[in-house]
DNA sequence: TCGCTGTGATACCGATCGGTAACATTTGAG
DNA sequence: CTCAAATGTTACCGATCGGTATCACAGCGA
């Protein structure tokens, strides 16, 4: 009785996308959400629309579905960094929008704090593919705070960026247990305190 | 054959300590080295040389035993704060033996991190039970260092609170993605200059 | 119209998950 | 010695895990 034309009728507009993008997002929603480990693939298959075998088809395993999940991931922060650097010229100003960034993403409600940070604690195997990624994106963000500061003619750009990086991974996950009113809470204003004390 | 006399002769050390403890050591070895989701209740019992039988009758459940995991390990660093408490007598001094105590937990090669912290990442559901016993503990130990900040005699006590807070925090996270060397190996240094600078 | 490719659907695999029932064994206090 | 409580052992439960085989079907270029 037609039942697939039922169905492309009751779900039209989730067809459009391909299937690799779906269950990209939606493995993306729930790893963040939930925890990687405790999603299954058929939940995200289910999400996506589409079911196992799709999936499989896609990706070789769970552990690439989760790396390719950061990895893209990665890509998108890249370009809220670069739409940062647009914006502000100032290398300073740069930097302070970044903890603004990180504020804001913190008073979320749906803020799970950092998504790496999260994926190194679930996924301590040391030849998980994902961990090569997390690494990566960290050891990258780290570097481009340190040419911030030294491009804002900080005397020790090293020292404050390490501060700043600590101060913004300690705020993630700080949040995570005592809240956005916490501690992390005075993210902003602490490094905007930090930053000015360092670039005289 | 006496079979049991064998046995009683093979594992006779280990057979002294009550199950229960027992227990409750594997679980806190397995939870923290391997993460909680990514051990089995199966595996404790077998790491604490006893069954899932007995484990369940001195457990409800698997989610209380990871609750009860975080109490006693809650209970062991409060210990550990209070020897601090004795050993340095001055607040100041306090305050920089605890960032020393966590920096020595960074470089130590099978540190994980903060347990609580990595507890609140693999269990966002808001009911868990060991939810109330990780932002019990934060807390706790937020307020120490307020009130420490202010035997000091900060000026703005809660900032200085806070920030060593967030320092410490995510120095524990860092380096489990950039390991012990990356900015986490600048805790105490960091730590002991924005102390001096509050407290001059 | 043919045939190929990507997708969907379903059933299945062995393993493991958290949790329990039933029964044998050990142990220690009375 | 006796009895009861604690522990060990084994087998089992339904559910879910990551991953695969099979087949039907839809779309689309030639």
């Amino acid at each position: 009785m037609s039942k697939s034309s039922t169905k492309a009728a009751i779900e039209p507009a989730e067809g459009r996308t391909p299937p690799r993008e779906r269950i990209l997002d939606a493995a993306s929603e729930l790893f963040y959400r939930h925890g990687i480990r405790a999603v299954g693939v058929d939940a995200i298959a289910e999400a996506a629309g589409t079911n196992k075998m799709t999936l499989y088809r896609h990706f070789e395993s769970k552990d690439e579905l989760v790396a390719e999940y950061l990895r893209r991931l990665a890509g998108e922060l890249d370009a809220v960094w670069c739409e940062l650097e647009r914006k502000y010229p100032d290398p300073r100003q740069q930097l302070i929008g970044w903890l603004r960034v990180v504020g804001d993403n913190i008073v979320n409600p749906k803020s799970r704090g950092c998504a790496f940070a999260n994926a190194a604690v679930e996924l301590p195997e040391k030849h998980h593919p994902a961990r090569c990624v997390i690494e990566k994106h960290k050891a990258g963000k780290r570097l481009q705070i340190t040419q911030l500061c030294k491009k804002a003619g900080a005397a020790k750009p090293e020292l404050l960026a390490d501060e700043l990086f600590l101060l913004i991974e300690g705020a993630l996950v700080c949040a995570q247990s005592l809240g956005a009113n916490g501690p992390a809470a005075r993210l902003v204003r602490l490094g905007e305190t930090i930053i000015n004390s360092h670039l005289k």
